[in-house]
DNA sequence: TTCTTGATTTTTGCATGCAAAAAGTTATGA
DNA sequence: TCATAACTTTTTGCATGCAAAAATCAAGAA
């Protein structure tokens, strides 16, 4: 899977970088600064950050550079509503081809998960969630709609890998999966795409909720601030909440 | 709009001139004979194959270069469908913020498109129907939503506009169009949705069969052959049918 | 103090060079 | 004729160097 070349390895280790969180969005990242890091020469690295870029993980501005994108409210309403229509599509295509072994993985894994959840156990409970959709999005056998799913999704990952959420939604979204596995078990392509759609609308509210109050808690103004004042303490890189939505 | 800086300058080049079929799909991109067609070192150009290749327009093996990401109908059957999520969602999007002046100029570009259509001028009516097609995603005010689209629609695009088709499936999709414009002017979101879901499939199908037709009557086989064989005549770069579809 | 202006340092953009890998060519033997 | 091996050429991957742009720092004026 993974490709021989450093840049490829560059783009997949700064690619982990970015999603353990260990820039803070709309950070400065200076080449030099990377390249000792990751003991590389500018070259490759140059070439891995424009494939990052095109991503959208990273902002270069000529001249002047590589900034971690930061993920903001109109961020999360941009993306959401793509990745909810996406995953809608995807349970859809899934119910019409979809084995019954699939489903049965599907279903283990949905009972691994809520069982995390009567632990509360967030982390595990994030990992089973998130297989699960996966699950659904490989199941249309379509590489391209899952490569369009995980680039979206990896621009608010942070965000989402952060929130923190009430126990009220939490047990909602474990209701909506209770949902989406009766679905698919119906195979009923329309509840499903409908239920995916409304599962992922929450999921967004939940999410920019929890950004809203991150942004005020720790700056004590609200998101939208000048980026370029990165003296200002946010988070130390690493040093932050993990937490499943 | 346009960076200033070279590499992204030869981004642009180099996606226009795929855009243009000035190459054939499938085959190799030495770097060497890109820097001398455009003048420039192979760093900058090697940065924009990377970029090229993340935006699926190129593939990259590792030691052996770029080639140019071909067409086929797998493709086809992968894309048109998130297209039309896409565009679905767009639809219902903009029905609930177009303004009535937007919705004038669509109107405009509907008329002057079914004007291109009673005329057969094939090429303009290509032109007006993508600008309708565009309008309605940017009313959307999403850009995460257009861009994805764009990318997507940049795969397929060389297919799409070599794609002849009949003169019914021409009066089938202006009628298509003529319910876009319906129920976009009662601002009907869930009949937008439907019908731009819709006439994308039919899209998809149209392409799909133009595809095979130019194919097999290129080649005297069906798609699927090992791309290697270059030396097998396809079309000449800069040399096809220009159609809208 | 705050705001310019100019010098210095840092960073970025690009060209070039070298080594390794792949592709192409020739030679040899069955 | 075909297959294989040895050799040559081409192409790719990466490091480095230099010039231009940006950022930083410093001194002086308002």
């Amino acid at each position: 899977m993974t490709q021989a070349s450093l840049h490829n390895e560059i783009v997949s280790r700064i690619r982990d970088m970015i999603f353990e969180g260990e820039f803070v969005g709309g950070q400065r990242v200076p080449e030099k600064q990377l390249c000792e890091q990751l003991s590389v020469s500018r070259t490759p690295l140059r070439e891995a950050l424009k494939v990052l870029a095109s991503e959208g993980l990273l902002i270069l501005l000529p001249n002047r550079g590589a900034r971690i994108a930061q993920i903001t409210a109109e961020n999360l309403d941009e993306i959401f509503p793509i990745m909810g229509t996406l995953e809608s599509l995807a349970g859809e295509i899934a119910c019409g081809r979809i084995s019954d072994d699939e489903i049965d993985e599907i279903r283990a894994l949905h009972f691994q998960m809520t069982a995390h959840h009567k632990r509360r156990e967030l982390s595990k409970y994030f990992m089973a969630n998130q297989a699960i959709h996966m699950k659904i999005l490989e199941a249309t056998n379509n590489k391209t709609l899952v490569a369009t799913y995980l680039s979206l999704a990896g621009r608010i990952r942070l965000a989402r890998f952060r929130a923190n959420f009430s126990q009220d939604r939490w047990d909602q979204a474990v209701a909506e999966h209770e949902e989406i596995l009766d679905a698919l078990g119906r195979r009923d392509a329309s509840a499903l795409a409908q239920i995916l759609r409304t599962h992922l609308e929450n999921t967004c509210q939940t999410v920019k909720a929890a950004l809203d109050k991150e942004y005020v808690s720790e700056s004590g103004s609200v998101a939208g601030g000048n980026p370029d004042r990165e003296k200002k303490k946010q988070l130390n890189p690493g040093e932050h909440r993990r937490s499943p939505c």
